[in-house]
RNA sequence: CGGGGAGUGGCGCAGUCUGGUAGCGCACCCGGCUGGGGGCCGGGCGGUCGCAGGUUCAAAUCCUGUCUCCCCGACCA
């Protein structure tokens, strides 16, 4: 029943004052979704018919690779969480039932999935396995924003690969690959398929699906044959000019300079002349000096992987107290007391200058090796004027749509899944997750399409295809036209929303182009009497030339699905 | 967790500083005109001013506490 006098799509004239991003103002314009709480969303009948097609869409695709639909419990008992080392995670919703007992809301299913594979398989005959679920998932994140974009509670296809080792994981893996790309193919989106971070958990390996847009919360670092997320591209960076080399290194008064752009430019250099001393503290609290040249930052993701744990920004005190006073600390002279990480991008044979650990001065004409010791280490984060093979990278802000993720054993052993191989010895399962998000998809395609009069779907993932508009009042002969057109729609299976209600054109015709379905049809006077709909395609809004109705209702039908095949 | 802002009919807002009859636009209901890009006229319905406590003859307004929401940052397994 999609006649608009009956359907329920509550859109509004005005934006919401405090939407910000183009995906939540026009959501909520539009009537797909409306908001519960913070970080708590409901769909609305056409929004959730697009989250289905979404859905649809990935549902093929892994039933395509093998992939077995299941579902599984979002309530779930705290132990297996415990076992796994998760239940101490800060996003994760914890509570007691009426007895006492201990239970989570899952914000992933690893632990409930590797808790039935462990007791159901026990041999190598029974591996490998697919399994995935669309479920809620949970999560207490800490500031949820952006309309459906980051949300407490979403939907996500998660699926879940178990293979007797490596390679039959990096199989699984690839399978994904697979169909991740041909799901972001059909969805009409433009996407990259780009290297992740593998995070804390320390899996073995990481891809992310990024959709660009503006409202994006992550930044990608592209190049030709290169996409990479900016946590932990690398990259070369642009040489610098550099002063000639000293043979010691010579003290300068630096009064009062304490930033980098204040010291090059007393000294007349370019900040990559220096070198930007950023001195962190490990959890066992041994400080360590990370350099990079002056006009590049700490990666915090590429150095927590080359340190093999996380580290926190030194306080003042406890640079003062080891180092010198802050904003004039650097590397020479300090015997060893500190370990010293140097950026790969910093030239080797250079001149650089640096803090000189006394107040007030910088030393110039530092020469890493000869002045100081360090190990050499890859830890900055890449930026604009940077190549790879040659080719100058691009950043560009996306949304993270999916992601795949080479687990190895690290649920499957504290889990104790496991199998008999053919030999008889037990092995741990080897496995693999991956998670993709249709709310994101949707999201993503309204931020990547959408006009300053609304929304414009990929015609993959629309609420409808076509958007019927009758202009006349009731009881006229164009309105019984335009009714008679919508029955022949419908019984030919076309997927249509038929405005038929009593309210101005104008009215109609902005509320089409808010929803943004890719073919709007009009039947009016006019339409009637040269015996053919009006046709407008939503992308660009470009008038198309009539759809014919006088005629056989197959030849109608026909001719509107040849249109619908080539719509983006 | 740090910083900023906001809670007043369904929606968007004014009123709060300086306490004294709760108001405007949109939406909604009724009637009429109009009818190819959010039209016009007339009449109506609808609000314990987020919640709790306090001050006062009197609180949307002053005081205290508390809850919620939004934005920026941190965070994001």
């Amino acid at each position: 029943m999609t006649r608009l006098s009956e359907y329920w799509l509550p859109t509004e004239k005005q934006d919401r004052p405090d939407a910000e991003a183009i995906s939540h103002r026009l959501m909520v314009r539009a009537g797909l979704v409306r908001q519960l709480g913070a970080g708590m969303w409901t769909w609305l009948p056409a929004g959730w018919r697009v989250h289905e097609r979404a859905v649809q869409i990935i549902r093929e695709e892994m039933n395509a690779i093998g992939g077995q639909e299941m579902l599984m419990p979002v309530l779930q008992p705290a132990e297996s969480w415990r076992k796994s080392g998760r239940l101490g995670i800060e996003e994760l919703f914890k509570l007691t039932d009426r007895k006492g007992s201990e239970l989570v809301l899952a914000m992933t299913h690893e632990e409930a999935v590797t808790t039935h594979v462990a007791q159901i398989v026990s041999s190598y005959r029974d591996l490998p396995l697919i399994l995935y679920h669309f479920q809620v998932k949970e999560r207490d994140e800490p500031r949820p924003r952006a309309g459906v974009l980051r949300t407490r509670e979403f939907i996500m296809k998660d699926s879940y690969t178990f293979d007797r080792d490596a390679e039959g994981l990096e199989e699984r893996y690839q399978l994904h690959v697979g169909a991740y790309d041909r799901i972001l193919d059909r969805t009409g989106l433009e996407w990259y398929r780009v290297q992740s971070d593998v995070g804390m958990m320390g899996g073995l390996g990481a891809h992310e699906y990024m959709a660009p847009c503006a409202a994006g919360e992550n930044e990608v670092a592209l190049a030709p044959g290169f996409a990479a997320n900016v946590e932990v591209a690398s990259a070369f960076a642009q040489p610098v000019e550099l002063p000639p080399s000293q043979p010691a290194p010579e003290r300068v008064s630096t009064p009062g300079l304490t930033a980098v752009a204040g010291v090059a430019g007393f000294l007349g250099l370019p900040a990559g002349a220096l070198l930007k001393a950023y001195p962190v503290v490990l959890d066992d609290a041994r400080l360590v000096m990370v350099l990079v040249r002056g006009d590049h930052r700490v990666n915090e993701i590429k150095l927590a992987a080359v340190l093999g744990k996380p580290s926190r920004p030194a306080r003042s005190e406890e640079i003062e107290s080891q180092l010198g006073p802050p904003g004039f600390i650097g590397p020479v002279g300090l015997d060893g007391r500190v370990e010293i990480l140097l950026d790969e991008a910093v030239d080797l044979a250079g001149s650089y200058v640096t803090g000189a650990n006394v107040p007030d001065a910088h030393l110039r004409g530092v020469t890493p090796g000869r002045d100081f010791q360090f190990r050499p280490a890859d830890v900055r984060e890449v930026c604009v004027g940077d190549t790879v093979n040659g080719h100058p990278i691009r950043i560009e802000r996306a949304i993270e749509v999916g992601n795949i993720f080479k687990l190895g054993t690290r649920y499957s052993e504290p889990l104790g899944a496991s199998y008999l191989d053919a030999s008889g010895r037990e092995q741990a399962i080897w496995m693999g997750s991956y998670g993709i998000g249709p709310a994101r998809i949707v999201a993503a395609a309204v931020e990547q399409f959408a006009d300053e009069h609304g929304i414009s779907w990929p015609s993959a993932l629309a609420p409808f295809a076509v958007h019927l508009v009758a202009v006349g009042k009731r009881d006229t002969e164009e309105r019984a036209a335009a009714d008679e057109l919508y029955e022949t729609l419908r019984a030919g299976g076309i997927e249509v929303i038929y405005d038929d209600r009593d309210v101005r054109l104008g009215e109609k015709f902005a509320d089409a182009e808010l929803l943004g379905c890719p073919v709007r049809l009009t039947v009016g006077r006019q339409a009637l009497a040269d015996k053919e709909a009006e046709l407008q395609l939503r992308r660009g809004l470009q008038r198309a030339p009539g759809l014919a109705i006088g005629g056989a209702r197959a030849d109608l039908i026909r001719a509107l699905e040849e249109l619908c095949q080539g719509l983006p």
